[in-house]
DNA sequence: TCAAGGCAAAATATCGAGATTTGAGAGCGC
DNA sequence: GCGCTCTCAAATCTCGATATTTTGCCTTGA
């Protein structure tokens, strides 16, 4: 994977990073020309650097390149959101499954911990404290990745982490509008005890309704307020 | 996928394609550093087009970075070629049954056609004509795609592209020694059978024996020539 | 003998100037 | 009016020089 999370070492790291937030975002629009000419001025680095930090963006497949036509922000689609989906569900239960399989109590304990966490967040969010999101973002993520963490394949976290920034970028539609009341926490509950049971197979189903509601009630909104192409 | 296939349009795309030629050959031994000052008189490129080359690469996971610590190519071993394995096999069942689910016709064609063309091969390298070895490989790609080639995920076949390098790089080390004589061109065969009746189950279990049996062979070789680490 | 500190060589990372290509619009002929 | 070519500004791509960091080695002192 291409994490640069912690204190950037290089001029090249922080623009990658600065980018891609961008992009996940939002504020650089999906499909939108990269001009470097631009971008260097906006994040103050030479070109040689944006050039880089945008190559490194493209394996995490936000960014595309064509010879001699430049770099594009990834287009967002419906189609593609479901695609994304199906996938994501694929790998995740695997990940899932393994994970089950190779777990002990350390790994259990930081599942409990991060549902807490989530849970905490979560009451101010049903509780309408708007600033909360972003912590509950990060928190959820947390979740998620706790309950993966044993699973010993490098190649399906390597995935992962890609499928979840794209999922990121593409629930940040439905933060404004979240006419759908759904009970997430009773959803993360369920997902957590299965797994806590070690009952790998009730928990890849409970993951598999987690990932594919949350995505059509993205796709839904997406499709009523034609924030993206179908 | 980062596929500069044809024509390279720029110096960035040939350079790219030459590096992962030579790491996927071997050339450029796994586990070692790329110093982009001997890389730039090797491919007779400026610093910053080969800078640029090798994040490319980071995208397929043949070359690692770490911040002013510079370029590696990806180091090989017995555990991440079981781990790559089983991660082909789940993406790679997942985009079989999704292609016979949407087959029609002409992918049909295709197949057989591919089949034929790998058969023929599949003659010369066992009367023993070693020249006829990548033409074989080229088209043992070509009939593994066109079984895929119908499932409608380009996340899908995003990751089986990347996966299906990695396999490559590993599949090199079988070559010279190939003391385990399969019967690879059954196995193909019934995987094309399967696919064509439309029976994904069974299509999906000889595509998971024929990627795992293949897997063992090269990890068995490996081991015993202690070519990679384990 | 070994550890710590500091110097020098090598390598990485960064920059902006210049070469090359693209794409849009004016001018021209049909 | 329509299509073609030519021109030129804008953008991409490429390069090598320069700044910064790492690393190996040597000195120094306990």
């Amino acid at each position: 994977m291409t994490d640069h999370d912690g204190a950037p070492r290089t001029r090249v790291e922080a623009t990658f990073n600065a980018l891609r937030q961008d992009i996940i975002n939002g504020e650089l629009e999906p499909g939108s020309r990269l001009a470097v000419e631009h971008l260097r001025a906006r994040y103050g680095v030479g070109s040689s650097t944006i050039r880089e930090a945008l190559s490194l963006l493209i394996a995490d497949a936000l960014v595309t390149a064509e010879g001699q036509r430049g770099f594009t922000v990834k287009p967002m689609s419906v189609t593609d959101l479901r695609d994304l989906s199906n996938v994501r569900v694929l790998i995740e239960s695997y990940a899932l499954t393994e994970s089950i399989k190779h777990g002990d109590d350390d790994w259990e304990a930081r599942i409990v911990a991060a549902f807490h966490r989530l849970s905490k967040a979560q009451e101010r969010v049903d509780a309408g404290d708007e600033a909360a999101i972003p912590e509950w973002e990060i928190r959820n993520r947390a979740f998620h990745t706790a309950l993966t963490a044993n699973c010993t394949s490098p190649w399906a976290h390597h995935m992962l982490a890609t499928l979840h920034h794209h999922s990121e970028r593409y629930r940040r539609l439905a933060l404004v509008d979240d006419t759908e009341p759904r009970d997430v926490h009773s959803e993360h509950e369920a997902l957590m005890n299965a797994t806590l049971e070690r009952d790998s197979e009730t928990a890849s189903d409970v993951a598999r309704d987690h990932i594919l509601n949350t995505t059509e009630v993205i796709a839904q909104l997406a499709e009523r307020t034609s924030a993206i192409s179908p």
